[in-house]
RNA sequence: GCCUGGGUAGCUCAGUCGGUAGAGCAACGCAUUCGUAAUGCGUAGGUCAGGAGUUCGAAUCUCCUCCCAGGCUCCA
């Protein structure tokens, strides 16, 4: 009897009758591992554990505790959601379930424009858990095209998945195709089939860890002008505690969260007057920008920069120059016609004025490069179910900076740019990155291929040499130019974009900018956009997220409070607070009108850095108690020139209390 | 902009069948003087998001508008 051999991820090598599967491998390996198998991973392609072994291929076995386990895992519990969501609604369209990070979703369309409200989520849920009770295996079927069209005839969105992959389209997008000839399906006991590549876990037995998320509506093919479905989100995990664990993580999340720590630590808020995406910061809440606003301003001063300001209206002609009303008016506020029958806009970018201050006068080469910095408060009217929290506004504050340049310097100043961004974005606390490199947006922009190519290819080469992960976003960049962005990872492993840098050969050729140069003929400067925060709002409020509220000490809006025990210690607990406000510290006081473990509550809850308790042995011997955020155990008779000592190490090193 | 779900005191939330509104915390007042996460008593606080409708009567039912959340689309 002839026998086929397979190579193990380990090297080995093992010899199994011909026509064996993936399953009597597994079975042959171990019983253990006989029962965990889900699939297997054959030359890097995930089959069906009843899918016969090839000869001489490398083999794996896929088991749930895995990525492509979990993968195959929420995949077929997308398929049990469908066949669950088709029992309860009889003739529901079903579109496509792909697995997601953390689980799956599936998009449906139910007869009659019918919803699911929140309500229904228990009812599909009970419905697949019967599914996988019943212990239905998952078979796989191969047919023609036309064999397939007619299998889902009543099934408009798979026909228009077949016909699509049949004429060519990129399967990726539809998340679940057949191969190049041959369309697949899965079906279980009962009369549900589903489009599907595969593959599955062998019976919806090997399934129940999940739990349906939410209901939300999703448009056909992710296209606004498409027909749109109902989708409903599920988490799935392989095992029970996996799922907890994963509940758990968003329920850390959600206690991050900068709109109910702004809440609670009285930093800002929406007023519902001003309208969506417009906040207005409270005295903490502005302490702490102003604290970011500050740092960055002298690292700009440092950096070489010059300070510049530009209104917050203009004419229309300056966006006609700038080409924003052809290319951004989707995101500008409609004009504001005045008497003499000029448009004014509200200004969505600062470039234009920056470019203007720079004809402001004949530019010298010797002036090169010529770096101009702002605040810049800049309003984008995003559609209304766009904006969130601090993250998506429609008025928002840029630290903006543009930097004219010849083209022999771009290279350089872009790569020590790159140096400066990643260094002042440490001095925040956030420490690791990626790059990832956008390009030329398709059918969306300005300048010919020659100017585009080497805008990306130098920024590409830039962002090759700070040696960090590249990633590309192709598509990705603005009208005008490139960009590089820095994406950070933030306490919890979730990834912000945060400063971006724009290569733009557009903008000086559309305002005529020029400098003088050695050979004394006018030449065009390139410029460089580049936000570092992005935009102040937006990063405090992943700062916030980041530090979950307990911001490091310097950026606390109250550094320390100062607390008597008895109202006769109160006169020496203000002389602390005297001594230490002429050191520059944020300090408040609150007099002994309550209990003191009722004021060291507040203040913790505060997430005050330093609460100092202050009694008859301090009085004496001009020395604190010291309650430190995030420790348990208060520290006793500590002198105020220790204190000062540490606090102002601390302050000046950006540290935390919770760090010592 | 679209889909689903929301909006009750400053905050977190109850409010039954349609019968004109309640708690805790916070605020304010008085008392309390205390060594590391909640002292006691009292007072005040509401156009139930706004508007229209149904009804003898609406926080509650219907419609419209505004705002919020989660998604989709878009994006810093």
């Amino acid at each position: 009897m002839s026998d086929l051999e397979v190579e193990l991820p380990d090297g080995s090598e093992r010899h199994l009758p011909v026509g064996s599967t993936g399953r009597d491998l597994a079975a042959s390996i171990g019983a253990r591992l006989a029962k965990d198998a889900l699939a297997i991973d054959e030359n890097g392609i995930l089959r069906d554990l009843v899918a016969p072994l090839e000869d001489g291929a490398r083999v794996a076995v896929v088991t749930p505790a895995s990525p492509k386990g979990r993968e195959i895992l929420r995949h077929s519990t997308a398929h049990v959601l469908a066949q669950a969501v088709t029992r309860l609604w009889p003739g529901a369209h079903y579109a496509i379930g792909p697995a997601i990070e953390n689980g799956f979703y599936y998009d449906f369309s139910l007869p009659g424009g019918a919803h699911f409200s929140d309500d229904d989520l228990e009812r599909i849920d009970a419905e697949m858990r019967r599914i996988i009770k019943e212990d239905q295996p998952f078979t796989r079927h191969e047919y023609s095209y036309d064999e397939g069209v007619q299998l889902f005839k009543d099934q408009p969105f798979k026909v228009e998945i077949i016909n699509a992959v049949r004429d060519g389209a990129s399967g990726e997008d539809l998340g679940e195709v057949a191969n190049a000839s041959v369309v697949s399906t899965y079906s279980n006991t009962d009369a549900f089939v589903d489009l599907c590549r595969g593959p599955h876990v062998p019976s919806t037995a090997r399934l129940g860890h999940f739990k349906l998320m939410r209901v939300a509506g999703a448009y056909w093919r992710g296209d606004e002008k498409r027909p749109q479905l109902q989708r409903i989100y599920g988490a799935a995990w392989e095992s029970k505690e996996a799922l907890e664990a994963h509940l758990v993580q968003l329920e850390e999340a959600e206690k991050r969260d900068h709109r109910k720590l702004g809440q609670e630590l009285d930093l800002f808020s929406f007023p519902s007057e001003l309208g969506p995406g417009l906040a207005v910061f409270h005295p903490k809440g502005g302490t702490m920008r102003r604290v970011m606003e500050d740092y960055s301003r002298a690292r700009h001063v440092a950096g070489g920069y010059e300070f510049v300001n530009s209104p917050h209206i203009t004419k229309a002609e300056l966006f006609e120059t700038s080409g924003h009303l052809v290319w951004f008016a989707d995101a500008m506020y409609p004009p504001m016609e005045l008497d003499d029958g000029q448009n004014y806009y509200l200004k969505p970018m600062n470039c234009p004025f920056h470019t203007l201050i720079y004809k402001s006068r004949q530019r010298s080469y010797r002036e090169l490069p010529l770096r101009m910095f702002e605040f810049g408060t800049v309003y984008r009217y995003e559609k209304s179910g766009a904006v969130h929290g601090l993250t998506r506004v429609r008025g928002m504050t840029q630290d903006d900076a543009h930097i004219f340049c010849t083209r022999d310097q771009m290279r350089e100043e872009l790569a020590s740019l790159l140096t400066f961004v990643l260094d002042l974005l440490r001095d925040f606390g956030l420490n690791d990155f990626y790059l990832e490199l956008s390009t030329r947006p398709e059918g969306k922009a300005v300048g010919s291929d020659e100017e585009w190519l080497e805008a990306e290819t130098t920024l590409e080469s830039v962002a090759r040499g700070a040696g960090l992960e590249l990633v590309l976003d192709e598509g990705g960049g603005a009208f005008y130019g490139p960009k590089i962005s820095v994406q950070a990872r933030d306490a919890i492993g979730r990834t912000h974009q945060l400063s971006t840098i724009q290569l733009d050969f557009q903008t000086p050729q559309r305002f005529e900018a020029s400098y003088i140069a050695p050979d004394n003929a006018r030449h065009r400067p390139i410029m460089i956009h580049r936000a570092l925060f992005g935009s102040v709002e937006r990063f405090m409020a992943i700062l916030i997220e980041h530090y979950a509220g307990n911001m490091p000490t310097w950026m606390s809006p109250e550094q320390v409070r100062v607390l008597g025990v008895r109202d006769d210690h109160d006169p020496y607990a203000q002389r602390v607070a005297d001594t230490l406000r002429d050191d520059g510290v944020r300090v408040g006081i609150e007099e002994a009108n309550e209990p003191l473990g009722a004021r060291i509550r507040r203040a913790k809850l505060e997430k005050i850095p330093y609460i100092l308790v202050v009694g008859d042995d301090d009085v004496a011997k001009a020395t604190l108690g010291v309650n430190a955020r995030g420790s348990n155990d208060p520290e006793r008779g500590v002198t105020l020139e220790e204190f000062r000592r540490r606090l102002a190490e601390e302050i000046a090193t950006h540290a935390s209390p919770e760090e010592r």
